[in-house]
This record gives structure tokens, C-alpha cells and sequence, in this order.
DNA sequence: AGGTGGACCCGAACGC
DNA sequence: TGCGTTCGGGTCCACC
């Protein structure tokens, strides 16, 4: 599943393969892609756009050209870039796209479950759409536990439902939602507003170190994630909570649980991820319930 | 109006 | 063994 590492590595990979390079010819053989957008037209109209510099907000990969348009890839869940040179990638079923660059090389898209977009925007939509859908990058410099704390105090739902939120802070998904609340010893189903301001902090950082580790790996391989040569990340190895229900927890030793927040599947440590009810009682913001 | 759950997909895992 | 069923996950959207 592409979340921030994952697509923060294709991003790094794919910055000097497509940098200074023209798409001279683009193939969209899948309207689902561009939809609701006639994929032959949007193709038309990528050729001859040079790319200036490939760029990453949240989960979006922003391919930014010197004409000023840009063009969002999402990956969803099961989108890759594979990037060869012409005709030497393998023949994929799953393969939905692809641009031919000025250097005789190839980028390819594919994606098995045919969720990811690519959506070209004009100079001027470009900041404006993204900023809508998207809150504050956590890697960056300035982003600051404050900035969580402005995004929690007002949300009742489930901390874990919280991070999801792409508003709320940028690129974390199941997996590294799972990993940095176990980092932060916080129990998934506590109300964000409920978190005090030592635990803010310790989430802050949490997500911080969680994507770090994932970038660090070249991010997560659990299926068909894959970087744009063809290899696999290895960050799943390095996972404390996500799919090891039952396992002994790395702190603890109990075994790792798994529940359902926010229609996803989460694994915690019931012992370092204590419920509200056993956390120490602090001040409450006033709610009229 | 914030929160929740279904829809969109398809391969893998599961169950009988 | 084989086949039908369930699961899962990012985002959008309808609904409460």
C-alpha cells in the first residue's frame, strides 16, 4: 500500500530518470485513469510537456513541467512506475499506461486493482486542489506537534480515524498510522481530543520516526509495491504492530491484538496501548454532548 | 457538520 | 480438489 515512504521513494527514484526529459509519446489505455477525462485526450495533451521536477505532497506524486501544468499520479493501493529502457519492459496485463521520454527510455504505469489516477491540472488549479485534500507534510522541517495539536482538539472521532484524515497531517495510512500510535503508546480508539499535550508530542514524533524507517527501507513491499527498477522495499520487516496479530509485542512481549477503527483493520499492544480509562485523567476541552 | 459506511476494484486467502 | 465467499485498503460521496 503506497503511503508516504512508499511514494516519497518512487518520488526519489524517478526524480533523475524524468527531470529535464519530454514525454514525446504517452499511452492511456485505461479511462479509469483519467476519468472522468477522455484518457486519449489528457494523453494528447501531456506530449511535449518537459518536466521541471518531480514533486511529492502527502500521497500524491506531482510530476511539475516547465509549462507550468502539473500532473498528480495517485497510486491508491496497488499503482507502480516501473521505468526501463524503450520496449525491454516485460509485456503486464496490468499495465495502463505508458510515456515514452526524449532519451529512449520508458515509464511505465501499472496498477492490478485499478484505483490510482492521474489527473492533469493547469498551473493555477494545481496548489489549490492538492492544498484542499491535503494538510501539512510530516517530514517537513517546520512541521511542528503544535500543528497536530491544532488538527486534534476539535475531532471526537477515534485518534487512529484522526491520522487517516489526509487534512489532519500528510500521507499516513493504515500501515504507519498503526506503527506510529504503537511508537507513541496510544491506543487507537482514543478520541483526538482527548489526547494531552505529552501524548500530542509523542505522536508528533511517532509519525515522524514511523515514515522515517518506512524511507529508510525504500518503504514497504507486503505485495505488489514496487520501486521504479523493478526491486521491493523492505520496511515490512521492520514493523512492530501492522499484521502481527498475535505475535509478542517487541516492548512487552503480549501478544499483538487487532480490532477494526474506522472500517480498517488496526493492530495495537492491548498492554502498551492502554485504553482512555487507564490513562491518567487529565482536563477535558468542554464539549456540550 | 463531523463522523461513518458503502462503492469502486481484483487477487489472495479462506471455508466448506 | 474445487468453487464460492470474504477480505482489504485510499478516497469520494451519500447519509445520519
Amino acid at each position: 500500500m503506497p503511503e508516504l515512504p512508499e511514494v516519497e521513494t518512487v518520488r526519489r527514484r524517478l526524480a533523475p530518470v524524468l527531470e529535464g526529459r519530454t514525454f514525446v509519446e504517452v499511452e492511456i489505455a485505461d479511462a479509469r485513469l483519467t476519468r472522468p477525462l477522455d484518457p486519449v485526450e489528457v494523453a494528447r495533451e501531456l506530449e511535449g510537456e518537459r518536466v521541471a521536477l518531480v514533486d511529492r505532497r502527502g500521497k500524491y506524486l506531482i510530476v511539475r513541467f516547465e509549462s507550468g501544468r502539473a500532473l498528480l499520479v495517485h497510486l491508491r493501493m496497488t499503482g507502480s512506475l516501473l521505468h526501463g529502457e524503450r520496449g525491454q519492459l516485460p509485456d503486464d496485463p496490468h499495465r495502463h499506461a505508458v510515456v515514452r521520454l526524449d532519451d529512449g527510455s520508458d515509464v511505465a504505469y501499472r496498477d492490478v486493482r485499478r484505483f490510482g489516477t492521474w489527473l492533469l491540472l493547469e498551473p493555477a488549479d494545481v496548489d489549490t486542489y492538492v492544498n484542499a485534500r491535503v494538510g501539512r507534510e510530516p517530514l517537513a522541517a517546520a512541521y511542528r506537534a503544535r500543528h497536530l495539536a491544532e488538527q486534534l482538539e476539535s475531532r471526537r472521532a477515534p485518534i487512529k480515524a484522526a491520522i487517516l484524515d489526509q487534512r489532519t497531517v500528510a500521507g499516513v495510512g493504515n500501515i504507519y498510522a498503526d506503527e506510529a500510535l504503537w511508537r507513541a503508546q496510544i491506543h487507537p480508539l482514543t478520541p483526538a481530543s482527548t489526547l494531552g499535550p505529552d501524548e500530542v508530542k509523542a505522536l508528533h514524533r511517532a509519525i515522524r520516526q514511523a515514515l522515517q524507517a518506512g524511507i529508510r527501507r525504500q518503504g514497504s513491499t507486503l505485495r505488489d509495491y514496487r520501486l521504479p527498477d523493478g526491486g521491493t522495499g523492505s520496511a515490512q520487516h521492520e514493523f512492530k504492530v501492522y499484521g502481527r496479530g498475535g505475535e509478542p509485542c517487541d516492548r512487552c512481549g503480549t501478544p499483538i491484538d487487532k480490532i477494526r477503527v474506522a472500517g480498517r483493520g488496526t493492530w495495537y499492544c492491548p498492554s502498551c496501548q492502554l485504553y482512555s480509562a487507564s490513562r491518567p485523567s487529565r482536563s477535558r476541552r468542554q464539549s456540550s454532548v
